[in-house]
DNA sequence: AATAGATTCAACCGCTAGACA
DNA sequence: TTGTCTAGCGGTTGAATCTAT
């Protein structure tokens, strides 16, 4: 039986996703809001299945998305959490607020495994997960006797949780703070960042902007659609920055990347991500629908009120017991806005 | 400057869970 | 209860880009 895959259908078109088509599906989104995939490739014309809709959105155009390097905190947090979870990425990512479980799923894949090799020797990166595991975690070989099997998982469970202890406790946690205020956008552009921070705050419009500053130049023929496209654009984009927040009132110029730079932008002001993307305080323009996508949609996560719940009680568990005499980081987490009610 | 090999990452595929009729 | 549909997840692929020679 089974379900035919859901872009065999003839004309649906795969691959690399052009402007003209983010403009559409971010304009659908911003007209009616994220949700009822399945209508949206017929609503807005786009000869792409829903769920390439869907990813591209949650990928890619979704408000809210850090991009560029990884920090170190992210970066021990990553290594901790897939001790912890496995390749939950998902799971994961609920964690990096900024990034997504694909992001991170790639990070993982193409540096984080070459890296844990180097650090563990000889290992080949295809055993590196389970190395990782091994080396961290004691694993529930099948060889071990049943009677030893309970003490080995809580033993897995107590270096779990020391695990996520260190990971959470920072060496360098006014690093991260510092990291976390500039990608929250304290002010600071990408042009004050280090190198290494070049695109820490690669909105969504960025990525936009960047492929439309190439399409614009590349192809003259479809100019004057593109154009058309890319003013339709920047109206969306106005309204959106206009919701965002009050730091990009610079963003005037019709197709630039400093229009669309203001897109997806977050506020200095705030510093919850979650909450610059408010309708609450700042909704201009949106429709309900829309104002909700930044708050619930755009990523489970960024609600520091509620989303940050739902993965936190994953390791309530785990941490409920020992934390506090641990004397788990409260702070730090508090830092990373998660809910402290949750945890404890 | 040209080429080959390595790396990156956006996008796709297939599967599963949950909602719903 | 069963079947269908959708959203979401993790694994994989391959084109684009980077780096070394």
């Amino acid at each position: 039986m089974g379900r035919p895959p859901c872009c065999d259908k003839i004309g649906v078109k795969k691959g690399p996703w052009t402007p003209e088509e983010d403009i559409m599906l971010v304009t659908y989104i911003q007209e009616h809001g994220p949700g009822n995939w399945r209508s949206v490739p017929t609503n807005t014309g786009l000869l792409r299945c829903s769920k390439s809709c869907r990813l591209r959105w949650t990928n890619y155009l979704r408000p809210g998305i850090k991009r560029g390097s990884f920090t170190d905190q992210e970066e021990k947090m990553i290594i901790h959490l897939q001790a912890l979870l496995g390749n939950r990425w998902a799971a994961i990512a609920s964690y990096l607020p900024q990034r997504t479980d694909n992001d991170i799923k790639n990070y993982w894949n193409t540096h984080l495994k070459k890296k844990l090799k180097k650090l563990q020797g000889q290992a080949s990166p295809d055993d590196d997960e389970h190395n990782h595991h091994q080396q961290g975690f004691t694993t529930t070989s099948q060889s071990i006797p049943k009677g030893q099997w309970e003490r080995k998982l809580q033993t897995d469970i107590h270096m779990a949780k020391q695990a996520l202890y260190e990971a959470l406790s920072l060496d360098n946690q006014q690093s991260f703070l510092k990291e976390t205020t500039i990608a929250l956008g304290d002010g600071d552009d990408d042009c004050n960042r280090p190198p290494h921070q070049e695109s820490s705050y690669a909105s969504s419009t960025k990525n936009i902007a960047r492929l439309l500053d190439g399409w614009m130049k590349s192809s003259p023929k479809t100019g004057k659609i593109k154009a058309e496209n890319a003013v339709r654009f920047t109206n969306v984009s106005n309204k959106m920055a206009a919701t965002a927040g009050s730091s990009t009132s610079e963003g005037g110029n019709a197709a630039t990347p400093e229009c669309f730079d203001s897109l997806f932008s977050f506020n200095s002001s705030n510093s919850d991500v979650s909450q610059s993307m408010s309708a609450d305080e700042n909704n201009v323009n949106l429709t309900p629908e829309t104002s909700a996508i930044f708050q619930e949609e755009s990523k489970p996560s960024l609600d520091s009120n509620h989303n940050h719940q739902v993965p936190i009680k994953l390791l309530e568990k785990w941490l409920l017991d020992d934390a506090s005499v641990q004397g788990l980081q409260d702070d730090y987490l508090m830092s990373m806005a998660l809910d402290a009610d949750a945890l404890f």
